[in-house]
DNA sequence: TATGAATGAGCATTCATTCAT
DNA sequence: TATGAATGAATGCTCATTCAT
């Protein structure tokens, strides 16, 4: 396990440092093993902690957890506000979202994984009896408003892009929240599928690939029938 | 642990029905759980037998996981044949494909999100060292080559008929390899994405959504810039 | 698993042969691996019975156990029987007595070593509190009785051959029993210890060996201070 | 499993009196029931911790037995190295360390009886497969380096006392190395035999007795045949 | 504040024994 | 009589969490 930061250079850092420390070391370690694999010991290795002050600094590792993820959407939702407001047309913008998003799922950001995936896990930290199935209306009312409002800036980023684009004409006539589900579900996909892919793209192949597709599909529209 | 199962209300099995009901059961819980949170005694208690007899049947958890999922892929390959059969236009069958996959995923066929998504229990699984990164020479050369193959089939049968498009000018011209992992992913993350998603869709609306975009795109093609 | 009676050898055989060979596929696994890590299962499987079916002719795998080490004892008596009876000079008889129980011990018999020394699985036996520690009222008092009737058929017999050696004059004048006790301990360490042993004897060497040192001691007795 | 212990009775240890705490726990339990039947809750129990907490010092029940042996060859062997520096001749030396030896087999170091005697947990316990015969090469290549050579020592210094013996006179000319081995196997067998023996004796007549036979055998050296 | 130590609750797996045919 | 099937009770080991310093 590399040790990222000696116990030095930690010392001056005080206790909103440690935090986000640990914070940083609980994504790690989650994004790579998962919620239920991953060990409280791991991530206090990992962020070079004793196992105790963890819990000094969080209450659970259901809370930790929690935690990492948020940070991660926080993360996430500024770079998107970043490339919002950046003056470039429907077309452009949406090939850089997808980067960004294609990023954020793939790389350090893996944890949405999780938040997706994991259902059981879910249910477990969302303190659900694990015999109730995972429903709409059971998730969404649990799930903290804070998760449900970060993810939604992410759709609705992904979705006035896109209505941006209808706007200008860019972009055929079409509900954009639904393609912007369709977007999301296909880079959510794509960095899902990618460890049993045979051939692997880099970040820039594949946010083209991925574009080229959303944009145009597959249909000839030359073709005549 | 109290006794969770009568009898009686079982109906008397052979050894084969069993095994089946077993393989149903476990897949029931896996879907539910994920692989690292489900208990052996779950699924023993959903299959209405000790654990013990479970034993009986597989030799462990492990090989349990295993089977569900060549097991569902076997129910799945099945079908997917049928259709192929089928003397249907590229564009009617990739529509009947799209229906079809998607009912593997979201319905019954939900334990290939663990297979997809589980990693760290994959790993576990697979007998690999924790801290050993899954790449795809490590994984690829242990995931037994029956999975490799089933799961072969299945993209297989979405590149061919893409191909088929191609061949006969209903697509447009593209590497069929391409646009079939394309679908796969789009597939994929619809279906893991359902459980966040605000509005939920019927499969008929759900493919019929799906195909459009992904014959379509989003892009206005009359559009004159 | 070597099958040492085929099924139809078997057929022929009544209830009480049954008894025979399930006793000896029974002494054949628990010589080679103790009490408490023979299975029952090994033992059916040996025996080609089901286990249900081993359950039929004895209650219990410590029942079981017990009828192997009282037959094994039975079978070893005769042996010495036959032996005590040949018109020999004491040091003749001891001798043969020697390489007699020596392979009592260490070759088809090895049995008694667990009767010896698995004293856990003794008490587990004899239905002792596991506590409670093995003290000689206790365990001599469970012990059937029929257990140390054939132990000190064993005893008696190395000790009457000593007595007549002292009566003849051949040995030296001292308690019979107490070098029979020394005697038995020798050939039960000398058994035991073969394993960890580096160099290995054959039983003749081995008997030749004891028989000598039993016999002479180490003592020079020439050796004057 | 109720508390079986209190926080109060114990007094407080370092990390290293804890760790000689427990094994001395656990070569208790061990000694009376052996390997198989020991369970890591009795030992537990016996050192009034948590079943967890053994597993901070050991990390397996196979380590902890490794270590009670490893242990009590320390102690045995240190002792074994304070006799032989004494200033004693040959024969006083012999009675002493029969005397040690008895002491080592019998009482506290009765572990040493499972090292001899238990060959299906030693089989399991070093990792062989259970069908494959206990033989000297496997075993021996197995066997931790440092067991052997603990071995070695004492049985070293069995057949060093003896060869002063042999090369002052006062033994006969025979071979150490087998002399060696007859005291060794006599003393084995002496205390595992001592459980079913209708007599017991102290420490010091059973070494007397090992002693006086050892020395002089049974043979009456003035009869003329 | 930071941490080494301790533990309860849990989990996969095994096995002697019983049951139903 | 013989047996395939079923299971309760263990057992070794893990891990999130708390405690004492």
């Amino acid at each position: 396990m590399a040790k990222k930061y000696s116990r030095d250079e930690r010392k001056k850092h005080r206790a909103e440092d440690n935090r986000l420390f640990i914070l940083e070391a609980a994504e790690k370690v989650f994004s790579q093993r998962g919620y239920s694999l991953t060990t409280v010991d791991e991530i206090a290795a990992e962020a070079q902690f004793s196992k105790a002050t963890l819990y000094r600094y969080f209450k659970s590792k259901r809370d930790l957890f929690f935690d990492v993820i948020l940070n991660s959407f926080d993360e996430a939702v500024q770079e998107l506000e970043e490339l919002r407001s950046k003056d470039l047309s429907a077309e452009e913008k949406l090939k850089e979202l997808i980067q960004l998003l294609l990023q954020v799922f793939s790389k350090k950001k893996s944890v949405s994984r999780i938040f997706y995936t994991e259902k059981d896990a879910m249910k477990k930290i969302l303190g659900m009896d694990p015999k109730e199935p995972l429903s709409h209306s059971t998730v969404h009312a649990r799930i903290p408003k804070k998760f449900m409002d970060k993810g939604k800036e992410f759709s609705q980023a992904i979705t006035s892009t896109i209505q941006e684009g209808i706007d200008s004409g860019e972009f055929r006539d079409m509900d954009a929240e639904e393609a912007s589900e369709i977007l999301g579900a296909l880079l959510r996909g794509f960095s899902f599928g990618e460890i049993f892919r045979e051939r692997t793209f880099s970040i820039e192949k594949s946010s083209t690939l991925l574009y080229d597709f959303f944009l145009n599909g597959i249909k000839n529209h030359r073709h005549i029938k």
